[in-house]
DNA sequence: TTGCATTTGTGATAAAAGTCACCCAAATTT
DNA sequence: AAATTTGGGTGACTTTTATCACAAATGCAA
């Protein structure tokens, strides 16, 4: 069933499945390809598959309701979606919006496997749990710098993030930073004026320089 | 093992359990009583329990860099805590407090019996996802309050949620719903005025009456 | 080159929330 | 009953963030 995945490349980008396991998956997912600004999962939708990243780069973000984003993590090559893994199981509908990043491939397990994964395979099993572990970890994260932290501080978080992921020399407007931390264009440009000044970083039009 | 809880009243306050896991919580899980104020979990202690409620009432929040507060969410009987069971599996330390709001009996599940009850028990499984799953929605819901909402918007939720929580009723003082809101007493009192004025609460001393 | 759209800078102003000062009323203690 | 503590009300002010208006700079396209 899968299209264009050996064994060995599974295993490759998750390292800590078992042969079986891996075998298992390659015989029984279905590989997906996604193009730049494609939607995994958007609000309302129902999950058939539990997603694994397998290159690429995957934003998950929550929509407001008027429209508002906001930024929450990403996914990459290794990860699983937690949330296609958690609402599969009582076939509840997501509620927040994932969209490709880049061209992303994707491992896509139909939800009728999950129990005989979890029951014959405890490295699945691990992997689940730690999929859980991190993604509630870094959403805990997010809480605090929302709930203690003001703009400029969760600004540099916030900048320290996508440098992490994406790079020191990041690709983005002040519109597209405000937009991710629900803020104006204006409050951002000013607070990045600020970091540039006390050295944080250095900017051209389109591009932020992480400098630490 | 288990000092004072048959097999019937696990079965009881968890439903879903099949027998034959009851009966292995029954043999391999302690019994534990904490009252009120007593502290189940804080910031850097390490897990070497599952802990799931049986009587009482937990109240779970998030501490800021000074010490600030933050409710995230209530624990009932029949709940779990899905921290104490995501840390476990990687031995990792807790990021949040957990304090008894009552007298309150919790099932303590050692560590290591973790994979044997994954692995044997269909409903121990369903019952961690789905524990996993409530928790991390009720998260991504207070994640949408304070990235979207103002604070009187997040009050009415707030109020909305212990009154369903606890019973309309509420023995609260402002004092308190500012801490838990990460706000400050005026701002909560001059926001509970309004929304008597408008007739979804009503109040006294000490108590606020949730009418909706 | 000229024109146009996009990105960024910035002052003025407004709205939301937090802080300070001080009050009164109810409850509790002495 | 008097004194003290606790909870709550309120005006004045500050800080933070958002909004509005508009200008300047940059890059792309005709």
């Amino acid at each position: 069933m899968m299209t264009s995945l050996s064994v060995s490349e599974i295993m490759q980008r998750f390292p800590l499945f078992e042969e079986s396991l891996a075998n298992f998956i390659h015989d029984n997912g279905e590989c997906k390809n996604f193009a730049l600004g494609d939607v995994l999962m958007k609000p309302g939708q129902f999950f058939k598959y539990a997603m694994l990243i397998v290159n690429g780069r995957v934003k998950l973000f929550r929509e407001g309701d008027e429209g508002e984003e906001f930024f929450m993590y990403y996914l990459d090559p290794g990860n699983a979606c937690a949330l296609s893994m958690l609402c599969m199981a009582r076939n509840q509908s997501s509620t927040i919006m994932a969209v490709a990043l880049e061209e992303t491939t994707v491992i896509m397990i139909p939800i009728q496997f999950m129990d005989t994964l979890m029951k014959n395979h405890p490295s699945w099993y691990h992997f689940v749990i730690e999929t859980y572990r991190s993604r509630f970890e870094e959403l805990l994260n997010v809480v605090d710098q929302i709930a203690f932290k003001n703009m400029d501080e969760r600004l540099a978080w916030y900048l320290k993030r996508q440098a992490a992921a994406l790079g020191k020399n990041l690709q983005l407007t002040h519109q597209q930073i405000a937009q991710d931390l629900n803020s104006s264009r204006e409050v951002i440009s000013r607070l990045l004026k600020k970091m540039e000044k006390t050295g944080f970083i250095s900017m051209e039009r389109n591009i932020i320089h992480w400098l630490k």
